[in-house]
DNA sequence: CTCATTGGTTAGCCTAGACTAACGGTAAGT
DNA sequence: ACTTACCGTTAGTCTAGGCTAACCAATGAG
């Protein structure tokens, strides 16, 4: 999955995560969302368009406004690779305590 | 969770998220580790002191080798995070859904 | 004891990207 | 037409952090 980078990265800076943590409880307009925010809206706005094109966010616009809302398909994808990233390193984590345990009893009978 | 910053920022980088992929199929040394990556070993030495930090590795002396392992615990934590999020999201966005169908539906008898 | 191997650490350089200021564009109200 | 509100974009600045080079510490072999 090639963009998995550009989700990670997105979801990686503090003011992204805060203007998503804002759109969790429901769709906003870009001023709202600066609006509690330590940063101007253009800093907001930059971030948006970022969150968007890594999936995590759909925008429509409704007058002079535009509504911004979560979009669960970057959140799937984020889900998924971290999933199979779990599954596998568990086997190898679980495989490297067995051959450690086999080494220990190895060491007691000597 | 204040670490989870921590976490996504470490499984933000490239460099790092090979590491991780080499350790994937298993523990290895650091020297064995840098070997196929695009950068020095001391590089791989800081990304691994990073990824250390954030929970994602463990690390065992054998000698005067290094063995890095990968950590179950951060992978949880992240997922812990990513999963209370999606619930929440998954929630806003369908109840945004039903607000808009409502808007047709009245639209529609006028 | 000497030397080779393996790694962590630091200083310094350099690029990616987060931020603000200023501007332009569009929709609604008067 | 004029004004106000809301928003995206660009130029430019500045800081966080990734990289290498050089150095030091520890272990094992001879």
């Amino acid at each position: 999955m090639a963009n998995t980078a550009r989700l990670i990265s997105a979801l990686a800076d503090p003011t992204r995560r805060a203007v998503l943590e804002k759109l969790k409880d429901g769709p906003r307009p870009v001023g709202e969302i600066a609006r509690g925010l330590p940063v101007t809206r253009p800093a907001v706005s930059q971030h948006l368009k970022v969150l968007k094109e890594a999936g995590l966010v759909i925008d429509r616009s409704v007058g002079t406004r535009r509504i911004y809302y979560i979009d669960p398909k970057g959140l799937g994808t984020m889900r998924a690779w971290l999933d199979q990233f779990w599954d596998s390193a568990l086997d190898a984590f679980k495989l490297a305590a067995e051959v450690e345990a086999e080494k220990a009893a190895k060491k007691d009978h000597e």
